[in-house]
DNA sequence: CATGAATGAGACTTCATTCAT
DNA sequence: TATGAATGAAGTCTCATTCAT
C-alpha cells in the first residue's frame, strides 16, 4: 500500500543532488560534466533541466540546503544560556559531524563554495557573512561577560575560530590528516580548546 | 644605453606572469582566457606559447614562485633560536606582509591553489605540506621544550594556525574584514595571541 | 443537461488549436515551445499529442482550415456575374475582413506559411499556388473581355494584387500603418483603386 | 608582388558570408547549422566566432550590407529630376536586379527578415521603414504635382509597391512565376505598368 | 482522456592550443 | 620573437516527443 508512508515512486530530484555532491565532490565543479551527475544519478541528462534550471542552481541548490541548517543551528547554540567554550563546542562538533556523516558535501561546500571568491563565494557571500557574524556575536558576548579577552577583534576571532575548523576539514579532504571517529572527536575538542585556551601551557594571569 | 645593467629589451614572460596575476585574481583561473592574460600583458596571445606550455604552467609557476619563498622563510625561521611566539609571528607577518605587498598574487595563491582540493592543490599538494609540516615541526619543539601543552597534536596545532591565518586573508579577500595598515599590524598580534596564548582571560594553571 | 446540444465537454482540441493562433503570432513557430501553447490553452502539454501527431501539424491544421475557406471564397467569387473590380474587391475584403476579425491568425498564415519559403510554403505550396491561380484566372477573363490589359501577365497580375493586399497586413502586423475600422475599409478601396485604375490620374486613353 | 592589388591571402570573413548566403537560402537561417555554412565556406566553424560573434550576427551583417546599399540606391533616385515612373522603375529595376545577380542573397533578405515578422524583422525594423518611408516620400511629390491621385494615402501606395515587387521575387523564389532575362526586364515594366497605370485600360478622364 | 516525468538528439558557443607568416 | 588566424574538442542547454500512470 502507498499509505505506509513509503514513497512509490523514486525521488530523482532528490536522486540528482546526491549524485551531484558524490560528482562535484570527485571531480569538482568545473571539472564535471552535467551528464556525469546524470550518469551517477542514473537517470538521462536531460531529466537534470527538468528539475534546475542549470548546472549552477544544482550546487546553489545544495549550498543552501546544507548551509541554512547550519545558521540554524548556530542561532540555536547562541540562544542558549550556556558557556561559550560550550557553544564553540557544539558549533565545531556539529561541523565535524556534518563532515564525517557526509564529507562530499561538506567538501564541496567548502571547496566550491565558501573558499571560492570569485564564483559560488560571492553569491552566497551574504549567507557565507551571517555565519561570521553570529559566532562574532557569540564572540562579543563572552567578551562583555569577561569570559574572553576584550583586546581581540570579535570578528576577528570569529574567522580565526571557523578557519580552523575548515582548514582541519581541509586536511581530512587532503587526507593530510587523520581521520576516524576517534580523531573526529579529539578534533572537536582540540579545535575549542586552541581557540580559547591556546596553545601554550597556562600561565597565571598578569598580576 | 644598455650597458647601465638596467634590461633595454622588456620582459615578456615577467610581464605575462604579472598580468596573469591580476587576471586570475580578478576572474579565477576558469573564468578567465588565455587571450585575457594577453591582453592585460599588452601582448599577443599566441606570444604566452612561447614561454609557458600552457594555461595552467603559468599558474604552476607562479605558485611554485611564490610557495618556494615562503617555505624557503619558514625554514629560516624553524632554524632561528627564537621563542616559539616569535617563530610563529614572523610567519603570520611574512604572510600577512605578502599579502599587503601583493593581494592579488595571495588571492590566487589561497584561491586557485591550496584552497583547491580537486585541482592545483592536487597538483601542488606535496609543497603545501611541506609548509604545515615544518609548522608542525616549531609546534612540537615548543611541546618538548614544555612551552605548548604536549596534548594537542603537533600537525593539527600546524593546520589551526596557518587556517587562521588563510581564513583572515580569505576574510580581506572577500571583503569582510577590514583592511589597512593597521588592520594588517594588528592581525599579526591577534592571530598569534589567539593561538598561542588562547581567547580566554588567562586563569592560574591547575594546582 | 448535456442534452442541450450545447458541448457540455470542452473541445480541448479547439482550444489547442486556438491558443496555438495566439502563440505562433505572440512568438513564431520556431520560437514558441509546445508547452507554450499548452500553458496558452491550460492544458498539459501531453495533451497535444493525444489531438495532433506533431508540433508542425498543428500549424499545418490551422493553415489548411483557413486557407481552405479562402480557396472556396475566391471560387464563389469567380463564379459570380460581377464586373472584376467587384470580384477583386471581394478577395480583399474578404482577406482584410479576416485580419479584422482574428489578425494573429492572418499573421500566423501569412508569416509562417505563405512567405515562409523553407518550411510550411514549401510544404503548402499547392494550396499557395491554388490561391494565385484562381486569381489569375479572373485576371485572364477581365483580359478576354477587354476590361484588363491584355500586355500584362495574368498571374503575374495575380502575384502583383496578392502581394499589395499582403504587403498591406504585413504593414499592420509590423505596426508600420494605422489600424481600426476605418483603415480597414480605406485599405480595401484603395488596394483595388490602386490596383485596377492605377496611382496615377486618369488620362484619356491613346487614340 | 603584393602589390598588384589582388588579395594574396584569402579573405575568409568574406568567404563565410557568401557561403552563409547560399546555406540560409537553401536550408533556410534555423534549419542550418553553423556547421553547414562553415562546410560551404571550407573552413573550420570555429572560424566563424572569430569574425561573428553568433550565427545572427552573419545574418545581421549580411542584411544589413546589402539593405544599406538599397537604402542609399532609394535616396539617390529620389533626389534625381525626373518622372515618378522612372523613380519607382528604377527601383523596381534595381530590387530585380539584384535578385537577377545574386537570387540567394535576396532570398535570404526578403525570407529571412523582412518578412520575418517575429524575429528579424524586428530587429531590422528601422531599417525597414525607412525603405518604406522613402518610396512614400516619392509618392507624396508625386501627389503634389499632380501626376499620382491625391486620394490615396502615400505610405499605403509605398507599401503595395514595393509588396507588389516582393511578391513577384517571392514567385520566383517558389518557383511559380517563370524566370529569364526576359521576364525579369518584363517584370520590370508591368510592376510599374500595373501600380501606376493600373490593370485597367486606360478610360477618359471623369468629365 | 489527461498528465508531466523522462529521454536524448542536436545546436550553439567557448576557448586552449597550434602554426604559418 | 611576435602575431593572430585557424582548428576542433568539449560542454551546456533546449525542447520535441514518448509513455507509464
Amino acid at each position: 500500500m502507498s499509505s505506509t508512508g513509503a514513497k512509490a515512486v523514486p525521488d530523482r530530484r532528490r536522486a540528482i543532488l546526491d549524485a551531484a555532491v558524490r560528482v562535484f565532490a570527485r571531480q569538482g565543479f568545473h571539472a564535471c560534466r552535467v551528464s556525469d551527475i546524470a550518469d551517477e544519478a542514473g537517470v538521462a541528462y536531460g531529466l537534470l533541466y527538468h528539475y534546475f534550471p542549470s548546472k549552477e542552481e544544482v550546487l546553489n541548490t545544495l549550498f543552501l540546503e546544507r548551509w541554512g541548517v547550519m545558521l540554524q543551528m548556530i542561532r540555536e547554540v547562541d540562544a542558549e544560556q550556556i558557556p561559550v567554550r560550550e557553544k564553540l563546542g557544539a558549533i565545531a562538533s556539529f561541523i565535524i559531524d556534518s563532515y564525517r556523516h557526509d564529507p562530499d558535501m561538506m567538501k564541496v561546500i567548502i571547496v566550491e563554495v565558501t573558499r571560492a571568491a570569485n564564483s559560488f563565494g560571492q553569491t552566497h557571500l551574504g549567507q557565507i557573512r551571517e555565519a561570521y557574524r553570529m559566532i562574532g556575536t557569540i564572540v562579543t558576548k563572552a567578551q562583555r561577560e569577561g569570559v574572553f579577552k576584550p583586546d581581540i577583534d570579535a570578528e576577528f576571532a570569529a574567522m580565526t575560530f571557523y578557519g580552523a575548523i575548515e582548514q582541519v576539514l581541509t586536511g581530512w579532504i587532503f587526507g593530510l590528516l587523520p581521520q576516524g571517529d576517534e580523531a573526529f572527536e579529539r578534533a572537536k575538542q582540540m579545535v575549542v580548546e586552541t581557540v580559547c585556551g591556546g596553545l601554550e601551557v597556562a600561565r597565571a594571569p598578569a598580576a
